[in-house]
DNA sequence: CCTTGCCTTGAAACGCGTTCCATAGATTAA
DNA sequence: TTAATCTATGGAACGCGTTTCAAGGCAAGG
């Protein structure tokens, strides 16, 4: 492999000549520069990257922490990201956690050990304070409202509260929720919302948690038949859950919007597959926003992004039929 | 930052001593490998893995090539690599394409400035002896049939035969297929496989291409209900174009199966939601199959994989209904 | 007692590009 | 004319871990 020396001889000029005209610096002579080039195409010259990381400090990467790349949620902000990283030149190297703990450590060890020069994290288990011990080896940007740390999130609680009251002004009063991981930051920004919005109807027996996937939802949708009491209508968390529950109903003999009005979360192809109403939310905006901040200096001053949401309206969710 | 030269200060040995216990070389005396520990307790000190990957000339990071990351086929590659890696103590890079040549060079490129140590081609839009230029710099592997490159592959062909054979033993015989980019590799053997098992009834009209969103599908069906011969029964080649096929017959008052069978293709969430009939396909094991080729030796036997397809059966097709 | 082989250790070279600092001629401003 | 800039160029140090090579010590085999 030939490298700046082997050049630098074939051109007759210095190493610093070479990695001047390999950065376009202006104080090259034109004839040296030429020589250089001309030197590159004749030995077959390839930098290499290492070798720059190595020097100069940085990788011109950016690790992501997530706990899955399948789900549509994370492959959307990761399209955000692999956009904007493409853009402006840069790489990303994806981990995936499951959300275990010392997978999430091997993460954060990847930022101290300089093989990226910043991190975004999804989606994280550890807590907030045990991975911003590692901002001192560079920028930390989450995907959560995290008050002392950089984040670009959606506001869960007023995003959750549009869907409550969408509901609401169908008059539905008896309102059941589905949860994810149910101490997630999010879940409990949910949790809040539908206390505070549901205000004198809002029952422990209604809040559906450890609802992810579409098998979760059929679940959901067995459990809502058990019970005696119901609600009349269910807000979830993703669109996946509000889907099994659907279908899960469907294949029991019940109607949607009908027996149960359902409004999803995510604004997914599911969503537009089965015509649900959901909460749509811009993720790969969300994917832009948080890797411009990880590579500007403007994380040292924990900016706070907040992005909107939208309802938009299916057919899953409609007035409440009092039979 | 603290660097092995003032471990070895620290703890009175060589940087050769230090270096030997930071990669648990056997020949090192207790007392002098307690003494480096204690150091590098003492100091905080982290090592940094650009300088590894310098001296040793690899980067323990395998590249992806791929039009898109929140395609959930795409993405279900993803996460069988990112299972592999992570096992392999391996990271990856993933680039988004979107299939235009010049990012494909970049993609390229950096591999040959060993940034990488190998490159997974889930899909691409070059040719292929255009990206086996590349090989002299590391391995790629495709995710696509090449008989001269390392290849993990469905057999597009048979698997498609699946389909139509399926449809046929329903007693269809007019049966059209939707494409998605008409020249790639896995849209010539489709179409063969559709001239050569719908022998005499293979029409040029009842191909439809360009058929990748959920979007395009909607278009085939408006497509398909403006042709005066019409076929009974449609094979697409992705889940979203049946899906799309389907909500719009449906918007506009028509049934599947009844009036067009439709069998999808990928074996997605969407078909569990619509239950779809498709034919599934394990992404996720061909993912495992390529990063298993990139890192072991293997590859510069070229060597071909076929992971196996299967049925599986929904409610979208069902015999001819013949009205 | 000598040879062979294994354990331990360190100096120095290596991988390779970037950058600081010094040098020197060419301009330009004063 | 002199001082101050600017343009060009190169030597050498730097970032930092790995690896080769040489050498000294020691035990087992002959």
């Amino acid at each position: 492999m030939t490298n700046i020396r082997d050049l630098a001889r074939e051109a007759h000029v210095s190493v610093t000549t070479v990695s001047r005209v390999l950065n376009d610096h202006p104080y090259v002579a034109d004839d040296k520069r030429q020589a250089v080039q001309a030197a590159i195409q004749k030995l077959g010259y390839i930098r290499n990257q290492t070798a720059v990381h190595l020097s100069t400090g940085q990788t011109h990467t950016i690790g992501v922490m997530l706990p899955f790349v399948d789900h549509p949620y994370h492959a959307a902000i990761l399209q955000g990201i692999a956009r904007c990283a493409f853009e402006e030149g840069y790489r990303f190297l994806t981990w995936q956690t499951n959300y275990v703990e010392s997978h999430e450590h091997t993460v954060l060890k990847a930022l101290a050990q300089r093989e990226v020069d910043g991190l975004i994290v999804v989606s994280h288990s550890l807590s907030v304070d045990e991975i911003l011990q590692y901002e001192q080896y560079g920028p930390i940007v989450f995907c959560e409202y995290h008050p002392h740390a950089s984040s670009v999130y959606i506001n869960h609680y007023t995003a959750f509260q549009k869907g409550l009251k969408a509901l609401q002004s169908l008059h539905h009063t008896k309102i059941g929720i589905c949860l994810g991981r149910p101490d997630s930051t999010n879940s409990l920004a949910r949790k809040q919302a539908y206390q505070d919005t549901v205000i004198d109807d809002a029952r422990p027996e209604w809040i559906y948690e450890q609802a992810l996937t579409i098998e979760d939802g059929a679940h959901v949708a067995r459990c809502w038949l058990n019970q005696s009491h119901r609600p009349t209508a269910i807000l979830t968390a993703s669109d996946h859950v509000a889907a099994g529950i659907i279908l899960e109903l469907r294949e029991q003999g019940y109607r949607v919007p009908e027996d149960l009005a359902v409004i999803g979360f995510d604004g997914s192809d599911l969503a537009v597959v089965l015509n649900l109403t959901t909460v749509a939310v811009p993720y790969e905006t969300i994917g832009r926003h948080a890797f411009s901040i990880a590579i500007s200096d403007s994380w040292q001053q924990h900016p706070q992004t907040e992005i909107p949401t939208t309802l938009k309206n299916g057919t899953t969710a409609s007035i409440l039929c009092t039979k």
